[in-house]
DNA sequence: CATCTATTAATACGATAGTATGATACATTC
DNA sequence: GAATGTATCATACTATCGTATTAATAGATG
């Protein structure tokens, strides 16, 4: 019976629940978890409301899938080159840019091969702010594995800046990127804000470039006096 | 018939109003947009649901009253800033700083005065990602109006930078602003991302500092080469 | 061929959402 | 002091949400 030709290639073990994915990607990237109704999700993969109870029990689990496959590969991503950026270093200096760039670089090239595939950066950068705890406790517990390689990282980058500084520096240029990234993916979308100037359109190396360079030269911008300004 | 007194004082015109302005804030702040019921609201305001419809009509414009209430005098006082800005600077340079400044400060500074009021600072740093258009509309209305002013101020304050380049550091620096605040405000909600690492806690003084450093000294770097790096 | 297991599909259920309605209370005006 | 307009309140209505349940389908197994 295994020579039978099947009129569906593969209906497949997994091939509804990919589809559900997929779909739940686009949509949730679009209205974000609460603008978005289980319904919205399996009308857009074909398939129907059991599909998603069966295959993922819940809303909240499918939406921590959709997070976790496109976070993972990303965060490996980041280490990887981390590892590769201090291999290069040796004992020497650490390159402040060459760590922006092993932290940013993977996020935005997460998304060639397809622009749907965008959608997830927003996805992830709304993750901060979603209102779910137990997303936001992923999307933290993710985040702390990368922290911690890091913030070392950056602290001996930035050799001058005392460690309970970084954290604020840190949201900073998280900020800066998942804004940055968000203008970009939807830059066809937006309305110009001022029509005397045109932005320009980048392409992700571009934009990775833009990026490194904004971050690098605030990350590395000496503290500030905290208390009393010289009269 | 009026010596009877009032077991409840003085009702007034708009008491439950703004009882409901100002609970919708916090818990619009808390939960977001979609996360927020109008029952949540009512129930903290002590009225009902009657009240939302009688001064409001819908959800959607108590929700762009809420917005329009905070912004309204941020975007004053940056203008006036930046006016104060410019005058002093009379025909001579402009400096950066000083017009990130007048950008930051009245935003961080809206929250004095008990810090409940700080929620409204998420809650404009979400309306940039929020899904409702008619809300997403009007914040980009209000901040059109800064732009135009704020472009050119920054475009004389960093004489090298092309036009065209602004719109992305104008992104990176709001993200930094933004996500800054959103640290700055749930500072202690937070659970530790680096253990090792205890950030400091900042009064608004020293967050305005650092914000300032960070997103000045990025958006006065130099901007990196578009094409061919240099083989 | 019968059975079993893994899916898919259709429907039902309870909870909660935003909105609308009608009655009640208060203050003001004539 | 009756009438009027403003404001508050309790409640009802319809839609939609996430979830659970049950039946139908298809391949694999014996």
């Amino acid at each position: 019976m295994n020579e039978i030709k099947r009129l569906i290639p593969i209906p497949s073990a997994a091939a509804t629940r990919e589809a559900l994915l997929n779909a739940a990607e686009e949509i949730l990237g679009e209205r974000g978890v609460e603008g978005t109704s289980i319904r919205d999700i399996i009308k857009a993969a074909g398939t129907n409301l059991g599909a998603v109870n069966y295959h993922f029990g819940s809303k909240d689990r499918l939406v921590m899938e959709v997070f976790m496959r496109r976070m993972r590969p990303v965060d490996q991503e980041r280490i990887a080159r981390l590892d590769a950026v201090e291999k290069s270093a040796g004992k020497g200096p650490l390159a402040l840019a060459e760590v922006m760039d092993a932290f940013i670089r993977p996020l935005i090239e997460a998304q060639r091969g397809g622009s749907r595939h965008a959608i997830i950066l927003k996805l992830i950068g709304r993750g901060f702010q979603e209102v779910d705890p137990e997303v936001r406790a992923l999307v933290h517990q993710e985040l702390a594995i990368l922290t911690k390689r890091f913030d070392a990282a950056f602290l001996r980058a930035v050799p001058g800046l005392p460690p309970e500084e970084l954290p604020w520096r840190i949201m900073f240029f998280i900020g800066a990127m998942h804004f940055g990234i968000d203008l970009w993916t939807t830059f066809d979308q937006r309305p110009a804000s001022n029509p005397q100037i045109q932005p320009k359109k980048l392409n992700p190396e571009e934009l990775i470039q833009r990026l490194v360079a904004f971050v690098t030269a605030g990350m590395a911008a000496s503290v500030p006096k905290t208390k009393g300004k010289k009269k």
